[in-house]
RNA sequence: GCCGGAGUGGCGGAACUGGUAGACGCAGGGGACUUAAAAUCCUCUUCCCGCAAGGGAGUGCAGGUUCGAGUCCUGCCUCCGGCACCA
């Protein structure tokens, strides 16, 4: 029989009570927001569990990306809420920044109203996803009392020495109009936009990053809940290298600084060379006779990006007429500048050994320079610079030694000789986090004729960002142009001085933000350090990979920092890092620019936020990039309807007793508890799904023949107990509709009898030499000995036998029997 | 170049510590219901041979280990991501 028509029928009372999604989804929304479910405070009673979505910006509109990060956000909300965590969900905005600006410069609008109206554009729509926060903890960077707290964390670092104004070459973006962090530079292109960086010499504000290199190196091994790619990505990023720092005398006069990795190799020095902005290069060419050569060559390299450099192809340098002195034998070698040298690393010169290193050995080659061996390459090696392992050679007390010994044996000698030691270079630089632009925390300092760079006194924070028509990107901060801004008076003297007029990179913003979550209104702190003390660490923090460096890094830092100062305890901010896959459609991740995008808000009204939210969890693994099917949210919606109509309709129940359809029926229930529960730990929630999809078929057709309603309430209330996290309206109204008094959001998550859980039955296969022969059902239970017999004994397993001696039987059973025969 | 990750039906994807490859869903074929359509439901759906029973092949390619390999090992190919003149 056809139970979804005739195994039941509807009430003439229940006909309105066809799944109506808007009007479920409006009513649950309104009772979780007035029962204040997760609106949470510290309590000690219970486990904490920080639960953390990176915050976003607020482009104005949701997209499917938002959705499936808040989806799984949610998920864990909710299921961790009903294993009786204390659980934190907040929700804020990333709201300065370059893309508030240059869309209210797009729609002519000021930043602020602009911003504003597009919070409450999104809050609303994430609302109607029923994604649960506790609102009551709401920020915004672009609000004074939030970002008076970057200011004063500018300040804090500033007073350790880890906040400074530095001239030196920084990375430009030519349509933003402003300087770029090392990290925001993607391919010699501005992250954002995509246009090439320019290198420009300009005084610009930095935070210390540096100092704690190596911290944050040596704790990613801690890091055991982040995934790998991410911790290979910020080793990467950091790029520790060990090797030797010492120092070259020039011939003449005059000594420069190299680093090298390979202090092995240091008797295979044929040359060496410096970076076209060396500060050393002035000295070794007025009055050379390549002067006017190196003058071009250096004007040249300053004009060129990093991309158009490296693009060219080939070596280029400049002999400079100077020469160095090989400190462990005297050897004469040409000084070369050269732009494959970067001033940027190390010292921005180098010792070049060309029959160790490929990109010496180019150079060599093109320039007609010497090449000595110092390491003996195999006898059939026949490339050209060699880096494998081998025996010193043409290295007088290095010789015959190997690399780690040659290694030592250099590093002592230079110690001993005093010019120079074993050394430690980090690839990662400074965050350079001054910005030329309107839309940001104003930077809390003063410069002042007399005093110098003096930071703004703490009492008289925030310094205000000043309401400003005119905010268009001129290649200098908007605020320069503020008379009444830049004009005050300097702290220290009273005379008169000028306020810092750049504004802060908003990473500043996000490398705090979850630590004000805990303690979102105070006016007197950053926080009350007590807060995060028993919030902190997030212990779930999910979001996008596109921050595996950026902001994941500086937090990391600042988190370091607050731990040192003592306003945290802990020094990693986030336990268990998880990173969403992109949506994808035509090949593209979606975007408006490429118009594939598929409109939340919509699907809201024809399928339902539940079905929406279904069908991110089960379009594949959560850390893969997954591909929109709009076919694939109508089968999650058809699952919704299945279930709504299990829960609603009359079942004609029996009153016979207990038999083994209804022990099946539990055995599953239990068994998909079971399943949905390892999943959702383990973040498998493409299937989880599906358990739920079995489930929900299977009590489809145990419905159509002679229920018992006992058994059908134990496992239908599972059903709706584990879709609580995961489709949450509809669960909630048929929990509500079958007479439960409480809020299924408040009950706790279903447990599992591992007895009921188990099997009674199973097909076991049966192999003739590894191939399935014949399948038999057996107990569950059953014997090795019995299994063998079993399968010995089938008939059409005596006829793959054939008559042939069976040379050995392997048993495992309950699944498995495999005959190899000769 | 270096470091990660991945290749499974028409599609998205399942497959615990090596043990029924293709769960679940989408799309498609056939059928029921309907005046009809939609919706819903039933059923089939990896490929090849066969009327069928059944057989053979099959998880990027080539080998190997094993009673047995999508899973382990070796060597390739392709794709994706990160880093990259970092001394």
């Amino acid at each position: 029989m056809d139970w979804r028509c005739g195994g039941w029928r509807a009430l003439p009372s229940r006909i309105q009570m066809s799944y109506d999604h808007e009007r479920i989804e409006a009513k649950w929304q309104e009772v979780w927001e007035k029962h204040r479910t997760f609106n949470v405070t510290k309590d000690e009673s219970r486990p904490k569990f920080y639960n953390l979505c990176m915050y976003p910006y607020p482009s104005g509109a949701l997209h499917q990306g938002h959705v499936r990060n808040y989806t799984f956000g949610d998920l864990l909300t909710r299921y961790k809420t009903m294993q009786g965590y204390n659980v934190l969900s907040p929700m804020g905005w990333d709201s300065f920044g370059l893309p508030a600006e240059n869309a209210a410069i797009q729609t002519g609008a000021h930043p602020k109203t602009n911003t504003e109206a597009q919070i409450e554009t999104m809050k609303t729509q994430i609302k109607q996803l029923g994604s649960m926060y506790d609102w009551d903890r709401e920020l915004a960077s672009h609000d004074p009392d939030f970002y008076r707290w970057d200011q004063w964390l500018f300040l804090e670092l500033y007073a350790h020495g880890l906040a400074y104004k530095a001239e030196s070459l920084v990375n430009w973006c030519p349509r933003d109009q402003t300087v770029l962090a090392n990290e925001q530079v993607v391919d010699g292109g501005c992250e954002r936009c995509g246009t090439p960086v320019e290198r420009r010499k300009l005084a610009q504000w930095y935070f210390k990053i540096t100092d704690f290199a190596d911290r944050l190196l040596e704790s990613i091994d801690d890091l055991t809940e982040w995934p790998e790619r991410v911790k290979t990505m910020q080793r990467n990023w950091i790029g520790r290298s060990e090797g030797a720092l010492f120092t070259i005398d020039v011939d003449g006069g005059g000594s420069f600084d190299v680093f090298t990795t390979r202090p092995d190799t240091i008797f295979g020095m044929t040359f060496c060379v410096l970076a076209p902005e060396h500060p050393l290069v002035e000295t070794l060419i007025s009055g050379s006779e390549t002067e006017d050569e190196a003058r071009r060559y250096i004007a040249e390299a300053g004009r060129t990006s990093d991309v158009e450099r490296m693009a060219e192809g080939g070596k280029t340098g400049v002999f400079t007429g100077a020469y160095a002195i090989n400190p462990v034998n005297e050897r004469r070698v040409p000084i070369y500048i050269a732009d494959y040298v970067l001033m940027g690393y190390g010292t921005g010169a180098i010792m070049a050994v060309p029959g160790q290193d490929q990109r010496d050995w180019d150079f060599a080659t093109k320039f007609g320079l010497d090449i000595i061996r110092t390491v003996e390459p195999p006898a059939d090696f026949d490339g050209e610079a060699y880096l494998g392992e081998g025996k010193t050679i043409n290295s007088e007390f290095l010789d015959r030694l190997d690399r780690d010994g040659a290694v030592r044996k250099t590093i002592e000698w230079l110690e001993e000789k005093g010019i120079g030691e074993g050394t430690v270079q980090y690839r990662v630089r400074d965050w350079l986090i001054s910005r030329q632009r309107y839309w940001g925390s104003p930077i809390p300092m003063v410069d002042c004729d007399e005093c110098g760079l003096v930071p703004v006194p703490r009492d008289q924070l925030p310094v205000l960002l000043p309401h400003v028509e005119d905010y268009a990107p001129k290649g200098r901060s908007p605020l320069a142009a503020v008379e009444e801004f830049v004009n005050t008076d300097c702290p220290e003297c009273d005379g008169p001085a000028r306020r810092e007029t750049d504004t802060m990179d908003t990473f500043v913003d996000s490398s705090w933000y979850y630590f004000r979550f805990a303690d979102p209104a105070n006016d007197d702190a950053i926080f009350d350090p007590s807060q995060p003390a028993y919030w902190m660490p997030v212990d779930q923090y999910i979001g996008g990979i596109e921050h595996a460096v950026l902001h994941l890094l500086y937090a990391r830092f600042i988190t370091k920092f607050l731990y040192d100062r003592g306003l945290s305890t802990v020094e990693e901010p986030f336990a268990r890092l998880f990173t969403q896959g992109m949506i994808t459609l035509g090949g593209a991740k979606m975007s408006k620019s490429k118009g594939n995008v598929v409109d939340p808000v919509e699907q809201f009204r024809s399928h339902g936020a539940d079905a929406l939210r279904l069908y991110h969890l089960f379009m594949g693994p959560p850390t893969d990039d997954a591909v929109w099917n709009d076919a694939g949210i109508d089968g999650t919606r058809r699952f919704l309807e299945r279930v709504w109509k299990l829960g609603t309709a009359e079942h004609e129940f029996s009153d016979r007793g207990p038999a083994e359809r209804d022990a099946e029926i539990i055995g599953l229930a239990h068994r998909t508890v079971r399943k949905v529960t390892e999943d959702v730990e383990g973040f498998r929630f493409n299937t989880a799904v599906p358990a739920l999809m079995i489930l929900a078929n299977e009590l489809g057709d145990y419905v159509t023949g002679s229920p018992r309603r006992e058994a059908f309430d134990e496992a239908f209330d599972r059903l709706l107990l584990l879709m609580a996290p995961m489709a949450p309206h509809i669960a909630h109204e048929l929990w509500e509709v079958r007479g439960h008094g409480r809020l299924l959001a408040m009950e706790a998550w279903p447990t599992w009898d591992e007895d009921l859980a188990r099997e009674e039955t199973v097909t076991m296969i049966v192999q003739v030499n590894g191939k399935v022969r014949d399948r038999i059902d057996v107990s569950a239970d059953i014997s090795a000995d019995e299994a063998e017999r079993m399968a010995l004994e089938s008939e059409k397993i005596k006829a793959w036998l054939d008559g042939d001696q069976v040379q050995r039987v392997i048993a495992r059973p309950p699944n498995l029997v495999n005959v190899v025969k000769g």
